[in-house]
RNA sequence: UCCCCGAUAGCUCAAUGGUAGAGCGAGCGGCUGUUAACCGCUAGGUUCAAGGUUCGAGUCCUUGUCGGGGAGCCA
């Protein structure tokens, strides 16, 4: 007897003799032929479960067998045959003439409420058991998937002579300002040190506040607050005394809402970088599209331009859609019939086309000529709303889009500025159903405009002194975005909630596993 | 955070302000090479929480908590 994983006893030859191993999805009893119990066993290693055939010779059938219920784990010895039945072409027969067994590991100590009972179940009810919920078709099927993407963009970039760069989970520089950020702290809660009146002249280092934060969610409690659970915790202002000198890292820290800064130094080293890690946003963020910790592909390429930084992000989506066609059809062909009818075809459609480059201006063109009534007027300057990319590529183009070159006033320090003076070299990748699934931009290489742009936008050159080195020192152009990966992963499967793509969510109110 | 909707059996949902119900699941039995199985029986409830209106509240009002859809922020 040899164990073979539920995938590969799928694809054996008929006469093996086998041992299976994994959990009950099902059992049938059947008086037929002396008696006989059909049970569905899965294993995680591929959609299909196999089916084991137990018969009623075995000295366990009526004390163990016949009582086993969804959730059991079981090893079972047996003879791999063509099944007699329609639904599977092989099953396992275990019967005492052949040296067949089912020997039970682990029962469900209550049926009745074993949470993942064989039935239909609602997404936002398995997500309270998130423990339990991968053992659903759904769940396996995209546990499935999201490793078959994370593989085929490793596979991508490594073809491609990108290097994996591990930037820093926790970061001292609040450098982005892309997103309310999660403090990194040992201080005692209840008792924050105070640097005192005169803070500011005796090398403390100057307290400045977390970027555009609401109080409500801010992880920071307030000395002597009530201590109800449900107290606000505002979190110190610029106008603070608290004395970060004492901290763990002597500064204030935070959780990485990017790893672009950084891998920016490896990219003027290496050449062609990427990162694929955690990323955290603290923002109160209610949608189906938002996680407070999420992961994030972040690829910079020294050298580049933004044309040159959309062929990648072009190449790459194309190149992780087809292996997720090819790796995993079996999962796919279950999100093409239940969850998502036509997914396989609109994902090949992705794939077939040509993505579209237009300017902004131009998108603000089509937008303003299309005669439709948006809820927000289209206005050149003005940042394009949700349901201005929905129709952009849902409905004027149908298919993936990328605009380019928006107004300065609505994008980030870092990017180029462009010789019009009034617009940047940044680019969206839009997608149907998704809307915005990759943002990246040419990053601007000149110190002295780089130096002007953080002063237009009122930041201190003192707290980017080693980003700014990087064009003190050998300056390159360079380019590089970001591809949300739990947003990559609904597009593929055609799943609506982000929180149902990663394993256990971390949203607002949300952190129970 | 804002707008809208919701919370009743393990799950999905019913129930004019007047006795708490069904389907599925579960347990037991029957039938059957079964596979969305089928038939019968049984068990299963602090109707999200705290107040309020009322002779009487699952139902009406207030506040809160949690969930869903949309928006903003973005990936």
């Amino acid at each position: 007897m040899s164990w073979l994983r539920v995938v590969d006893a799928l694809s054996a030859k008929p006469g093996e003799k086998v041992t299976v191993k994994g959990w009950v999805r099902t059992r049938r009893d059947s008086k037929a032929d002396g008696g006989l119990s059909f049970i569905a066993v899965h294993d995680g290693t591929c959609f299909d479960a196999i089916q084991v055939v137990a018969r009623a010779d075995l000295p366990n059938y009526a004390s163990e067998v016949a009582k086993l219920g969804t959730g059991c784990s079981i090893e079972v010895d047996g003879t791999l045959a063509a099944s007699q039945g329609k639904g599977q072409a092989v099953e396992v027969v275990a019967e005492v003439a052949n040296g067949g067994a089912v020997r039970v590991i682990g029962w469900v100590d209550d049926p009745d409420t074993y949470p993942i009972s064989q039935k239909r179940h609602s997404f936002e009810y398995l997500r309270e058991v998130a423990h339990l919920r991968v053992r659903t078709n759904t769940f396996g099927a995209v546990a499935r998937v999201r490793h078959c993407l994370a593989m085929a963009v490793h596979r991508y970039f490594h073809e491609k002579g990108f290097y994996w760069v591990h930037t820093p989970i926790i970061t001292g520089a609040d450098c982005e300002g892309a997103g309310q950020m999660f403090r990194v702290s040992t201080l005692d809660f209840l008792n924050i040190p105070h640097a005192g009146a005169g803070a500011g002249g005796t090398g403390v280092p100057p307290v400045r506040p977390m970027k555009d934060h609401g109080d409500k969610l801010a992880p920071w409690p307030t000395p002597g607050a009530s201590p109800s659970p449900s107290a606000q915790c505002p979190v110190p202002r610029a106008s603070s005394s608290i004395d970060f000198s004492q901290d763990f890292f002597g500064k204030e820290t935070n959780l990485t809402v990017s790893g672009q800064l950084n891998v920016e130094t490896y990219c003027c080293a290496l050449s062609r970088v990427y990162t694929f890690g955690p990323t955290f946003r603290a923002e109160n963020s209610n949608t189906s599209r938002h996680l407070a910790e999420f992961w994030m592909i972040e690829p910079e390429m020294a050298f580049c331009d933004l044309m040159g930084d959309s062929v990648i992000a072009e190449e790459l989506l194309k190149y992780v859609l087809r292996a997720v066609l090819t790796e995993r059809a079996d999962d796919m062909a279950f999100f093409n019939e239940r969850i998502e009818p036509g997914v396989i075809e609109r994902l090949q459609h992705v794939i077939d086309k040509p993505f579209l480059r237009i300017d902004y201006t131009e998108a603000v063109e089509i937008l303003r000529n299309s005669g439709k009534k948006f809820e927000y007027a289209v206005e050149w300057g003005k940042d394009l709303q949700s349901e201005h990319e929905r129709y952009l590529t849902e409905e004027h183009f149908k298919q993936p889009v990328i605009l380019m070159n928006y107004p300065k006033g609505i994008k980030a320090f870092y990017m180029r500025l462009n010789d019009d003076n009034k617009t940047v070299a940044a680019m969206d990748v839009l997608v149907p159903k998704i809307g915005e699934i990759i943002g990246g931009s040419q990053r601007e290489e000149r110190l002295e405009v780089l130096d002007r742009r953080l002063d237009e936008m009122g930041l201190h050159k003192q707290d980017y002194w080693w980003y700014r080195d990087l064009r003190r020192y050998g300056t390159v152009p360079h380019a590089g975005f970001g591809l949300g990966f739990e947003r990559l992963i609904l597009f593929c499967t055609g799943m609506q909630n982000i929180r149902d793509v990663i394993p256990f969510p971390r949203a607002p109110k949300q952190a129970e596993f």
